[in-house]
DNA sequence: AATGAATGAGTCTTCATTCAT
DNA sequence: CATGAATGAAGACTCATTCAT
């Protein structure tokens, strides 16, 4: 359905960075995993991160964060898209998020916090962080003014929701359950 | 009214390392602060760490994080208890939550989650984890029925206010802005 | 006069790497330059390097101070050949060096010694170096011949200038001031 | 006769990474040598360098160079100080480095510029470097003047002998011969 | 209870070189 | 000849911890 899933050839030693390292920020945080771990994951060798990524392992964990927000877009789209309201298409979103975690746990986390807020403080962080994550809020509220709110209400209405969102993702971490998901308080 | 701001007399080693300690995790992380500067941080011996934490770093972060949450208690239980209504101390809490943001930047990080959802995954972090947030939202759950919730009620609220309280700190920091928790909609 | 200088049309990539690569490592020595900034600075693609220099960076270590050997060389004869005595063209060979450093600090260290002698340690270093700078010495007595000196007096005069010169090299760095070869005790 | 030879404890850590490195770095200069090799050499484990010398590798360059040019220090004065004229100590001085080439090959090298003139460019290095040979210059300086020579002339002393003293070494290193120091045409 | 040296596994990164195209 | 990806050994340095005093 997406490019990210349906590739069938052999990826490049780039993507298959990307992606590993993507799943592995996304579980254990930027400190958390080192770049020995990603490089076995990829099975790439060690100095081939250097090459596509000049800057190591930050220099990865931007594309890694980049890449993991493209995918929640994508969700965002599909569960918003074809829904009827704003509410509806935030249910939707919410129980298609929560079988993603049944069936993989590294969905069980914010894939851009986690990589981006646990990794150095510099500029570029900073910004791509706050590119990727405006640009989920911005998605969600595009949403909300097709289902009527004005510009002010969905802007709210889109914050209201990114807050539940990083939130569950908090509280479900906690208990061990997507079902924290599957109750979230959408607003509509 | 505390021990931990009223207290005049010189603090012992093992309470500056876990003051030191705890700022820095709540800034930085688990993964993000190392012992040499914990111990530069608290004016420690190098070796004394181990005497007071046989564990070292991990004991430290779980009484860091032990004694964060014992402020975040005294803060719901602060805004709550002279409060008119679930609404009205919600509201107190994020209010003076923010004003604490504004005076100290460490408050705009969740002392708990910083500290020990990025640490070791072992059974003592989950343990210390699930025990000091379940017990923030039994506190506030405690409140919701104090203004006349049954239990179910109450504890949806307090999981609720959980999750924006979370979500917030996600939000504020990704902003920079306090005013995140002064515009929360809060539940009740 | 001297294809190192007047060349119009554009140099090719082997001659490129060879003269950008005798400024770096005058400048920093073999081992404080790497392949890559080498190949930045002529602009070289990759691979390249290899095509022109099969034994890599030590091959056009060995071409790179051999193409500054020659410029010593000629700066030896601009000197000498128009002097009227030896202590004259030894006068003016310091001045000229003098000048030469005040235009670019790369002068400011002997091209062979500063590139060799800081390589690795194997035969062909040695033999290159040696041919090299015996080449000066053999150059500088031939002079010395011509203004008079038997075979046995310009070979010691050969070897007490060279001995200043590279001696005044290494105060000139230290004192960062090209005056030190204006004011060198030449003999004659 | 000296502390840096009689002692019969056995060394410090620290002192046995000072002396070792001293050896190396005068052999290969600053980039041609690796910690793993200084550490074997010394015997000492990888984290202990650290300790005793927070900035690893440059920090111990510069204690390694300044322990080397106190042996210089004290090899001028055993040279000079006995001498009857400074023509005699400076001749003295060469006969003695002579034999200590011929002894171990690490003395055919200025254990202060191919330590320090070939590590980082910062201003450490610069001030150390400065520091050390103009040491030695002074240090030969305060001789000229005890011959006789009036400040002026002890300082034109001192550079020429240094300036000899440093060619000296190269032509040395080229010839591979202590012969070059016993022949070496001394001011005075 | 305090101290600072010792320890070595582990960190990220750079290196010169080789390879396939 | 040119290109850029691939390669892994080696680089310097940091880490939490242990030890002897």
């Amino acid at each position: 359905m997406t490019d990210q899933t349906q590739t069938q050839k052999p990826l490049s030693t780039k993507d298959r960075l990307i992606r590993s390292s993507s799943e592995l920020f996304r579980e254990r945080g930027y400190s958390g995993v080192g770049v020995a771990e990603i490089l076995k994951a990829a099975n790439a060798p060690k100095g081939s991160l250097y090459h596509h990524f000049p800057n190591g392992k930050s220099d990865l964990a931007l594309a890694a964060a980049a890449w993991a927000s493209d995918g929640m877009l994508r969700l965002i789209t599909a569960a918003f898209e074809p829904a009827t309201s704003f509410r509806d298409g935030a249910t939707t979103f919410c129980h298609k998020l929560a079988k993603l975690i049944d069936i993989s746990d590294i969905w069980n986390n914010c894939p851009v916090t986690r990589t981006l807020f646990d990794g150095p403080e510099n500029t570029a962080f900073r910004t791509t962080t706050e590119h990727l994550l405006e640009g989920w809020i911005s998605e969600v509220a595009m949403h909300a003014e097709r289902f009527g709110s004005n510009e002010e209400e969905a802007k709210h209405l889109a914050e209201h929701f990114f807050i539940l969102l990083q939130g569950g993702w908090e509280l479900a971490r906690l208990r061990r359950s997507s079902n924290v998901f599957r109750n979230l308080p959408v607003p509509g």
